[in-house]
DNA sequence: ACTCTAAGCGGAACCGATTCCGGATGCAAC
DNA sequence: GTTGCATCCGGAATCGGTTCCGCTTAGAGT
């Protein structure tokens, strides 16, 4: 694993540059693969190597404004960080989750294209593993890793797109709900 | 809302047979659009203007497998349909539908390209529905309609297909997951 | 400074989903 | 049996993501 050549990393930068400024003049919508080629001033080959696909582009994008959220949980202050008891880190963690999720709705949704995993894999296994531990403190005995699925899978970004512009149900009942899942889980 | 023209009727028996067919052949990697429409002898538009786009076909695919699910809790007999206690029935139809969605879980991930509910919501509202009524009974304070949702969102297609032949999970721990999680939300 | 090579580059070509629209056809009314 | 027309049909054209491959270049070694 060598460095990245300068040059890559320039392209790497303009192409995540015009894809943002894409994105907020047009929408998600707006951002076809030609398009950010052709704005960056680069070839589509380009963007394809760095980022695989579109969903790996959207990801980019995503991954470079929550980086602070995953250490907030990780290494934060309490009730997100250690220090705080298992049950209110869960807690706290899927509200800001909720939360997060709700504010990315447009780009999580072009990067779970082809599902949670394909590229997204890498951030959804940070929550998994953390929730999961926070879990295994709780019950030792349950099958964190399953829960932590369960737990997780109603964030998933195509369900609350629905539930809150089509259906109008407000983000504080899906935290509630959550958190009451979790409740029972600890009793 | 008027009936069917014949030749309507009879084209969309000759689509879907064709592209069962070549789902048996094939798998649903061979289903494309304009394969399906030379198999079944129309033109592509006639595929579009019958089942909307891709998703609408692997949906009338499914579909037409399960409607003896759909009504077997609605109408079948005990713990699945109406009979037994509420807490019975609501982890009898997850873990029936657990066992159908891992069956279709090709189908499914064809269908859900575009979220559980561009096309699929049909079937899903009718999950949906039933669930919430189960949970309503069990816990009339509850937000049972949330709840329902953050029950079935473990199901998602993508989600089962990576733990399951990813990640080495056995269905039978995800059922047993969520039966823990609605035991947690009875008492 | 020069050479060599792995890494990177651009954009044409490809592929499959989706849209469009002029022409054909079922069928209900007469 | 004929007519009127809403519905349906076919398939060419469009559109955007993805792949491919011959050319270019950064940068390590000499």
């Amino acid at each position: 694993m060598r460095r990245e050549r300068t040059d890559a990393a320039r392209n790497r930068a303009k192409i995540l540059a015009a894809a943002e400024a894409i994105v907020a003049a047009q929408g998600v919508r707006g951002l076809s693969m030609a398009e950010v080629a052709a704005a960056a001033g680069v070839g589509v080959g380009t963007l394809y190597r760095r980022f695989g696909d579109r969903s790996g582009l959207a990801y980019a994008l995503i991954d470079r404004r929550e980086r602070e959220f995953q250490s907030a949980f990780i290494e934060g202050p309490p009730p997100l960080g250690p220090g705080a008891d298992p049950a209110a880190r869960a807690r706290a963690f899927l509200d800001a989750l909720t939360d997060r999720t709700v504010g990315q709705l447009d780009l999580l949704l072009m990067a779970e294209t082809a599902g949670p995993f394909a590229r997204f894999g890498g951030a959804y296994d940070a929550y998994h593993g953390h929730l999961s531990m926070l879990i295994a403190q709780l019950r030792p005995d349950a099958d964190a890793y399953c829960l932590a699925d369960a737990l997780l899978a109603p964030l998933a970004a195509p369900l609350l797109a629905h539930r809150i512009r089509e259906c109008g149900v407000e983000v504080e009942r899906v935290k509630l709900a959550l958190a009451a899942l979790l409740d029972g889980m600890t009793t």
